[in-house]
DNA sequence: CATGAATGAGACTTCATTCAT
DNA sequence: GATGAATGAAGTCTCATTCAT
């Protein structure tokens, strides 16, 4: 692989840091030396810590969407996309999973509530894809008539959940449980 | 209120600060201060932070495993049992939103990691009650063929991701949505 | 033996605990566990530690004078008195191990400054056995020509230094070896 | 005098301060002050302040062993080394008194502990050169047949009394009663 | 008199950020 | 542009001392 330009240097670094020993575990020194930089250098490309933290949120969040995004197409039937999605998301996640460790780290921290009142102010962003999906599966009737982030516990919930477990050890997913997973989860959600 | 003892003050002190900053901000002098004690009498009650937290994990989460086994019986039928489970363990939360964003805290930090190993160790200890009921439902063909730690995602995976947008401000939970989402719950998991 | 009274239970732990684990390790708590008092209670019988202390040094240093004194004789030959105080010297430290760790303890330590000063001002105090002795060996032409000070340095400066070598273990203390390294140090003063 | 490198100053003024006020009276704050240093950077060059006394004492301990080995010649007869290495004690220590009030404070530490552990494993280390003179003496019976130890005590137990009259100001050591009190050591050593 | 819970000053140490090179 | 030595604010924890019981 081509080494990487400075900037994604720093970024891979911190997203393996704090993913594997969370914040705490992450000072900017340990995240400079593991990029190969001094520590000042990563100030000419973040403006503080916090920027660069949000930076790299934003960079995993985006390939993520991206991941999952790939061979979606609105024209199929409801059910199947949903499959798609859920797969798509389930199995970038396994092949990437300190991608999930650092979007949970995210979560729970001081910047997660940045992002939380980020989401409550342009509800939709990135989202679209889901929200299109079960707004027209309740027109549709295909699904159960609830409130929009209820379809989004009762779909996304079960994964996330699962995830946890297999990052800890206790789950091994291959794709026959992956099938079966996303199917339980269209059940809890269908009509 | 009666006024607690000293070692309460602290734990509620730590609990509100840590649930709503994060650990992040909650230094043992910004606790103390909550809890209207000196910085050093907290050492009096715990021998040091970690161990405060540690405790105080153990004590919200023995409350809310009392809060759902409440009423709880095991001669019931196996839905009903479901619903009772679900729904005690939703309305709890949601009467003490801070144990949730507490215990969340906790998952997501070095002390969790501690958590995580005794568990692999020790699977069952006080989740005996729901693998009891997953196991009873599969030998009876009421719930889906399929690992218990699926089961476990699929039923509180979703009321987890719930919780989340209910303290965020996003979901307003009401009675008959609880109802709802735990049936849905149950459609995810059953034959 | 009768139980000593409080004042004496907590000196007799003070001595006990610092001797073994220095001032470092003797924080007033752990003094006052081994007295078997409360903490406060110390309080009432010394002003603040640094007293306690003080008090300390001076009833050991007493005792160890007293037992050096035990069957000294002004009477006797130089030779015969300088090796009495000697070995008895000696034999008292090896007695009370405690006791030299205590001294030792003191003297390096900023409570040791302020002895230093008073000994300055009020030169002789309890030396006085020594001081007539090597004084009197001097006029009688027994003795080196030399200052007091080094004659205490020459007679004392080894039995010292083999008390720390005893306390750690490398020496042992016989009365043969005993009565030699006095002879020693009798050959070291004499002229 | 040229100015030190960071390392150096701090070690300068660790030194100046624990020789004067103990152990207690140097936080590290104070020695970052008196080495013109920010406290943090004390912990760039030492990882602790356990290690950096360590260190200290260690470089005091090199300098002092390689000031008395200056000009020394094991081919020289034997009294002649043994004032030549007592007197070049002597008048180091004398020139330096910050250095022997420094090895004595930490002697008496929980520091010091660890060396005497280290010196009972490895007796011999550096003290060679005393080891060899003081067994030639016996084997040639130009000493008193006693333990090494002995010796020890008996040629420099004397020295290190002196040094602490000479640092309270009770002594005035000069040319002359060096050597007097060298002599006099080596009367209490010779058969 | 005796107690020991409570206190808070102060010690050690970490780490985000700056800036001279 | 890049570096990393230097900084000092802030965090955890200890312990001499007080005082209500």
């Amino acid at each position: 692989m081509k080494s990487l330009n400075k900037r994604d240097e720093i970024l891979k670094a911190a997203m393996e840091i704090i993913a594997e020993r969370g914040f705490h575990g992450a000072p900017i020194a340990v995240i400079a030396e593991k990029a190969g930089v001094g520590a000042g250098t990563i100030y000419r490309y973040f403006e503080n810590k916090d920027v660069l933290i949000i930076e790299l949120y934003r960079e995993v969040e985006g390939k993520l969407l991206a991941a999952i995004q790939e061979g979606y197409s609105a024209e199929k039937p409801l059910k199947e996309r949903f499959l798609h999605l859920g797969t798509a998301l389930l199995r970038y996640l396994i092949a990437h999973p300190l991608y999930f460790r650092y979007i949970e780290q995210y979560h729970n921290s001081p910047y997660g509530a940045r992002l939380r009142r980020d989401k409550m102010l342009k509800q939709a962003d990135n989202h679209d894809l889901f929200k299109e999906l079960f707004e027209q599966g309740i027109v549709f009737q295909e699904l159960k008539e609830l409130p929009l982030f209820v379809h989004f516990a009762l779909a996304f919930g079960p994964l996330i959940a699962l995830m946890r477990d297999h990052i800890l050890g206790f789950a091994v997913l291959d794709d026959t449980l992956i099938k079966q997973v996303i199917e339980a989860c269209w059940d809890g959600i269908k009509r």
